[in-house]
DNA sequence: CTATTTATGTCAGCCATGTTGACATATTTT
DNA sequence: AAAATATGTCAACATGGCTGACATAAATAG
């Protein structure tokens, strides 16, 4: 919600780019103006980000949904498909076409829930871990080289930083994926 | 619940890199250890940054790619296509689709170039202005919210970090891009 | 025990946005 | 005059989202 969007009604009017016609904060920056160099850096980054991945997966015929698929399947081992669909935000005819090809390629398995046999839980194979710490390490020898050339502390203050920038709706429940998975990881 | 399984280890399926026969860097952490957290938050992150100008969006019939060409033309008015096309790495026919609906619709009007007259130059119409700084406005709430969270020289901090995750190749031009368009915006 | 709900899968079709390849037009450069 | 450049367009195809309808098995409620 937080539709605050007096700015944009000037369709008709304003003929010119004077854009700025926000209140002042006494710094000299407008409440509302645009912090251009986020939004296009975080651009930029992030599509060098995920283009890692691309030359592997293309040469498996695979693309971004499977690599999506299974790192989260490789960190939350056993999970349900309803657990993955909710951290996708797909639906289950979305996510369906990827994993039935990461299936049959031998690269996940799917076993019946212990307690509820509805459930068919997921798993990577060992061909589907090697893949998945194969992208993985594509995207962190990026993420090295980043704090690399940034002084000591920089990981605590992008994971700061990327944190913040998650609805607070979704950050705690985020935060505990990621804690449950880095635990399944260490004991594995 | 969610015994979570302890997984298969890495099997002999080609390509990856073993799973965990990583050499040790003395700290205790592997040399190729994949750094989860930033992988992960970067993810989330991202998919809500770019989720907030979709419902303004959708109204319209608008997709992400109307936003992307909208706001790199406010940006840099009287782009060439071609710089258009180099930024966003797409294809002119991809680009066409949409450029045709938002010149179409009035958010976006081409000029003939002045000194080549084979340039198609770009500029924003004051209703494009408008939506470009509308769906500016939306992320830039979510960043000032999160620098608000983190202390003062969180935005120096991100704005490095974003940057230095940037390809080395394509790093001067974005920079560059950038700072191009700032002086353009204050220009205005 | 039967009825309902839940977890999952599947078929069919549509949409948004990317791709390649071929070709057209106007203009500038050689 | 010929070649190169900037842009546009048509056609076909790929990926990965979506909705709607329906099917099955298992758990749960009444």
């Amino acid at each position: 919600m937080a539709d605050i969007n007096s700015n944009a009604k000037n369709g008709a009017s304003g003929g010119g780019e004077t854009a700025s016609g926000a209140p002042p904060t006494g710094d000299g920056s407008a409440v509302k103006d645009p912090i251009w160099d986020i939004i296009e850096l975080l651009f930029f980054a992030y599509r060098d980000f995920v283009g890692d991945p691309d030359e592997v997966l293309s040469k498996l015929a695979f693309g971004r949904a499977h690599h999506r698929v299974v790192h989260f399947v490789k960190r939350n081992p056993g999970m349900k498909v309803a657990d993955l669909l909710d951290i996708l935000n797909i639906t289950k005819q979305s996510l369906g076409r990827v994993l039935k090809q990461l299936v049959d390629q031998g690269y996940i398995v799917q076993k019946e829930g212990a307690q509820d046999r509805r459930q068919r839980l997921l798993y990577v194979t060992p061909k589907g871990e090697a893949l998945s710490l194969q992208l993985a390490q594509l995207q962190t020898e990026r993420i090295k080289r980043a704090f690399g050339e940034l002084g000591p502390g920089a990981h605590e203050a992008a994971r700061r930083f990327l944190t913040a920038m998650i609805d607070g709706d979704n950050r705690e429940g985020v935060l505990r994926q990621i804690a449950r998975a880095d635990r399944a990881q260490s004991r594995s």
